[in-house]
DNA sequence: TCGCGTAGATTGGTCCTACCATTCACCGGC
DNA sequence: GCCGGTGAATGGTAGGACCAATCTACGCGA
């Protein structure tokens, strides 16, 4: 492939970083293909107009992140890899991203999680931290009025609720799974806030949810939980509906 | 601090990644501390007897990985930082690792999400699935009858039952993480099959759990699910209780 | 005496050049 | 037609030079 036109020149105290990013993008978003070969150090340093040293520093954080492997030798280089599941070293954002993993997935995935995040959360929270988390769950009220609500913080508070409950399970794991997922996923997820629909039924249910954790009722809550999840699949199937199915799915 | 004595030169093809890997080792066991600075470059190029292009990429990997942030000008230089929660960005072992995260969260993330997956299990996977996992189950039934049985290759093939497993879900993510949790707390985990009695019971548990999906019977494998638990907490429990916890351990 | 600004030292960031080690493709001899 | 050698491509390492950012310390002036 003629690459040649691809990439700029960075510049500034971070050349490196930039020029990691310029390709890691190319791969995200499949100029490079799995299994093919990116140009050598060499020819790099020339298109990016650059040092060697920096060239390497970026190919190095991209064989770190696992998105490449590099090969000695003569048509060796640096090789496209799948991130396929085994790479568990690697984060889990990333992992979503290069998959393309289905927000069915996800959503299933999260699911499974939440509702032992708010079992344990009911069961080790104490009173105060109960109360605290209504108290936080009713300024989403705050965004039920407007008409032009302001979608950044709403996601963002939306964000700090879902932290909020994976904390008061006194599990750091949880909190931890629950960041990486939002890392890896908010951009799409809060779209669905868009909808004004979902947007009044999901804060609803985020009100119920906080009142039947503060009110110990593990029973209630789970069932919550699962409206909560059965609105968003419902809001994703309608959203990707008609067509765009067809090109969302994937090997 | 006086760190001249705490490396050796570097070798091979591989100088830089070997560099990391003793840098990172000196952070994961506490010679640095969270906070403490790392000698400079130059420094460390004397220390390893290498040259500063090596131990510059050694350093980008650490700072990728997220162990240390790095600033310009005197009294700059790498900063160890503390790997907290929020860097989720991050990959799980290394947030287990560093932050020394208890047996007992770690199981307890676990069950939670094994639960799900043989429930997902059930549902999903087709009858030649469930029948092979059982047969390799079957496989744990040969460790039984040697008195100093390969440690290796029974945690290699409990591995490999518990990826097996999460396949089955034809969720992408359970795999994922299960792979994420293996990579990170195996060498601890599977210390416990020292234990005879402890062997014993988790490979009668696990040829049950096989039993009864290959039956579909969600109760009874949730129930056998949380018996393999409640064995692992009982067996952890004991063997880090006298005292034994401080030198037995791994590397 | 106090405060501010400048000069120097320290340290990471970049560039360059040379050389080594590995791997592969090509070519010639058998 | 097969085998082995040889050279080119490519990543890996070494070392030096200079730039840019930052902190420290000193000295000048109010």
């Amino acid at each position: 492939m003629d690459t040649s036109f691809l990439f700029h020149p960075a510049q500034a105290g971070r050349a490196g970083e930039d020029i990691a990013l310029q390709i890691e993008a190319a791969i995200l978003n499949e100029t490079f293909q799995p299994g093919e070969r990116l140009p050598s150090e060499r020819e790099l340093q020339t298109q990016f107009q650059t040092g060697r040293g920096v060239i390497r520093e970026a190919i190095q954080a991209l064989k770190q992140k696992g998105l490449i492997e590099i090969r000695k030798g003569a048509s060796g280089g640096a090789n496209v890899k799948k991130v396929d599941v085994a790479n568990a070293g690697e984060s889990l954002s990333l992992f979503l991203k290069q998959n393309h993993i289905d927000a069915g997935h996800v959503a299933e995935f999260r699911e499974s999680v939440d509702r032992t995040i708010v079992t344990l959360a009911i069961a080790r929270a104490d009173e105060t931290e109960k109360l605290g988390l209504v108290a936080e769950v009713e300024k989403l009220r705050t965004f039920l009025d407007q008409a032009e609500p302001d979608m950044e913080a709403l996601g963002e508070l939306d964000r700090e609720l879902n932290i909020r409950l994976a904390k008061m399970t006194g599990n750091p794991i949880f909190e931890w799974v629950m960041r990486a997922l939002q890392h890896g996923f908010s951009s799409k997820d809060y779209a669905l806030y868009e909808d004004l629909a979902y947007r009044e039924k999901t804060i609803i249910n985020w009100c119920e949810t906080a009142q039947h954790i503060a009110a110990n009722e593990p029973l209630k809550v789970s069932s919550s939980i699962g409206a909560h999840y059965a609105l968003l699949l419902q809001c994703v199937a309608k959203g990707a509906g008609p067509e765009a199915t067809t090109s969302a799915e994937e090997t």
